[in-house]
Order: structure tokens, then C-alpha cells, then sequence
DNA sequence: TGTACATCAGTGAACGCGCGTTCACTGATGTAC
DNA sequence: TGTACATCAGTGAACGCGCGTTCACTGATGTAC
């Protein structure tokens, strides 16, 4: 058993990236000391090296999560730059997005969760929210904040419907009919 | 201490509108069967005296806020009949409606815990929000039904996000913003 | 460089607590005569 | 209508369990000489 510092950071840093998958999976109410420590190869009583108490963690656990989600979102405009609206809601309002939680945006997952929690992760996400916003507009051009404001409620509204539906039909229909009402309605401008 | 049959059905009736009330302010998990017991003067030994389990209850309960927040908002309708695009949306993307977690729409405060529950509980809703959808698209006039969609996911996902915000100042706006895009981009033509 | 010691990452038993659920019991309600 | 009895709504003690948190301890790491 080798407890360097170093091991210390790597710890530390599994534990919250673990914890902030659990989170966009199961919810902010998910994540138990025990078993996340226990998925993490670690013993519970060690946590409290790492964090003053569960809500501290949640804490780091939420802002990896939006830090996370995105990340994700941004590498994948990687190839081409600047990335176009279009592009971007094609992805975000898609089949794939909504099936991977654990992978997906983490304001959508957990903004229910957080406007119920305490002042603290609500200014960790209202951040988030605020800069996504800024991107979007950003992608329509000039004077679009409102447009951006707009599509990101859309946006995330459409997915958060799209998961609870049961039927794969008409979850597709939804994401399927937004995306294109985005595109069309805001999407077009930008290509002058 | 009478405990008459027709006393057993307002027990009944007092457990699941307290639950119903509980989930939309706190979330689905938020219920435990000893503390809803307490709050409707009852112990916590008589609850399976009317459910199976605490999770016929919390489907029970989600039934009611559904059923609930949906009759709020057609008898705001009701003195002027039919209710316009307009006014729905001005109502739905409102201050009031915001702060009133408890008394607002079930979709838009349970959306995101629903979608990461069982079949059950994920069709109940399934079936509000295409009624709600379609409720939607008839105020929109015919031939709507895309506008529908869009407007719900849009009115859901400002309303989230409104209530992340700790700047109310930025609430406000959000709410402002889409409520104008929705009632300009789609409640003009209702008129014709 | 080699030794002696302090530090500290992680362990695992223990704490009090609230959870969902069960069950023997109480006593008013409702029914059969 | 009046009595005797069965029903059953609600009570409260008890169950096993997992929770967040604390703490005495272990032994490798890192440091001072």
C-alpha cells in the first residue's frame, strides 16, 4: 500500500470524476460515501482526507459534470472551426446525446435537481447556463442573444422530455421536430 | 378515535394530495413514508393500509401533480374561453409560476427525476406531456402540431433554467425573453 | 548516501439516525339477529 | 330498536439496513541530519 501525495491528487481526482458521471446518470441525490468510494477501490472512512463533507463533494462533483459536458461539446467542434449552430443542435438534440446520461449535458440532467438545492451549486450551474448561452448566441451572429436564450430553453427542454418518453417513436419525433424548427428558424440567418 | 370507511377514503385522499404537493416542490425521492404520515396527523404504521409500497404511493402521487397542475391551468382559462397561445404562455413563463414550485407544472418540475425512473412512473407522464402538446397545437390553430412541441420544450426548459438562476434579474429575462419569442414567433398567426 | 523519525493517505470498526416495512394490538364502525 | 359480534382503520414497537460522519490505528512516504 503506497500512499504518496501523488496518489493522494489521483484519488482525489477519480473520486470526483466518478462521482460527477453518477451525478448526470442517477441525480445529485444518487451518490452515497460508501458506494463511491467503494467503486473507486477506496474505503469509505478515507473520504473525509479528500472533503469536509458529502456536500462538498457535490459540490466539485456538479461543476466537473458541467465542466465535463462542456468539454465534450466543445471538442467536437474541433474538426471544423468555428463550429456552426446547425451542427451543434444536430448534435445536442439527437438520439445518441439523449441514450448517453452519464455522457450528455450535464445542465439538462441536473437542472431540476439544482434549482431545489442550496444557493451554492445553483451559482455553480447558473454560470454554465450563462456562458452556453453566450455560445450560442455567439454561433447565430451578431444581436442573437435572444435567439440564444431561446434555443438553449428549447434545447433543453426538448431532451429532458425526450428521456422520459417510452416510446422511442415519439422521443425521436420530438428531438427530430425541435432540432429542425431550430435550424430553420434561427439556423438560416447565419449562413449570411 | 373513529375510523369510519368513508374517513378511510379521506386518509387516503389527504396522503396522496400531500405527496403530490411534496414531489413537485422537492422532487420524487424527497417523500418518506414516516414523515408524509406525520404531516397528515397519522403514523407511519396505517400508510400500508393504503398502498403496497412507497413506490405505488410516489406513482399514485405523481398521478395527482400531473392531474393538478394540469387543471390549474385550464380553469385559468376558464373565463375566457376558448384560452388564447398568449395568455398561456404569459402565465406559464411567469414570476408567479416560478417561485411556486408546489403549485406549478408537475412536467416541468419532475421531467428530469421522471426520466430517470421505472416504465411506470416515465408513462404517466409521457401521456400529460403529449396532451399537454396537443392542447398546445389546438390553440395554435390547425395543422400546429410542430409549433406544439416546440413551444412545450421551450416553455419547460426556460422554466428549469429560470429557477436554477440566483439572479433573479437574469430569471426574469429568460422568462421574458421566451415568453416574447414564443407569443411573436407563433401566437401571431393564431389570430388570423 | 544511510538512518531515524514525523507525516499523513488510507483502513475499518463504531456512532446515531432515518429509512421502508411488518405485525400484534386497540377500539370504533358496521352488520346480523 | 337493541344486543352481540366481526370487521378493519389506525397505532406504535420492532426489524434489518444503509446513510453520513468520527476516530484510533497502520504502514509507506517524505524529510532532517
Amino acid at each position: 500500500m503506497g500512499h504518496s501525495q501523488a496518489e493522494k491528487a489521483l484519488s482525489r481526482e477519480r473520486i470526483i470524476s466518478q462521482a460527477a458521471k453518477q451525478i448526470r446518470e442517477s441525480g445529485l441525490d444518487s451518490v452515497s460515501v460508501g458506494s463511491l468510494m467503494k467503486s473507486v477501490n477506496l474505503t469509505h472512512g478515507g473520504f473525509y482526507g479528500h472533503f469536509e463533507s458529502r456536500a462538498e463533494l457535490i459540490v466539485e462533483a456538479l461543476k466537473r459534470a458541467l465542466d465535463d459536458s462542456q468539454a465534450t461539446s466543445k471538442a467536437a467542434a474541433a474538426p471544423a472551426r468555428p463550429q456552426t449552430f446547425a451542427a451543434m443542435v444536430r448534435r445536442y438534440l439527437s438520439g445518441p446525446h439523449r441514450d448517453s446520461r452519464g455522457g450528455g449535458c450535464a445542465i439538462a440532467s441536473l437542472a431540476a435537481d439544482v434549482g431545489r438545492a442550496d444557493e451554492l451549486p445553483r451559482c455553480v450551474m447558473e454560470e454554465h447556463i450563462n456562458s452556453f448561452m453566450t455560445r450560442i448566441s455567439g454561433m447565430l451572429g451578431e444581436g442573437a442573444e435572444d435567439e440564444g436564450i431561446v434555443a438553449v430553453s428549447a434545447m433543453i427542454g426538448a431532451l429532458a422530455i425526450s428521456r422520459v418518453m417510452t416510446d422511442t417513436k415519439r422521443s425521436d419525433q420530438i428531438l427530430r421536430t425541435v432540432r429542425d424548427y431550430l435550424i430553420d428558424a434561427m439556423g438560416e440567418e447565419e449562413k449570411k
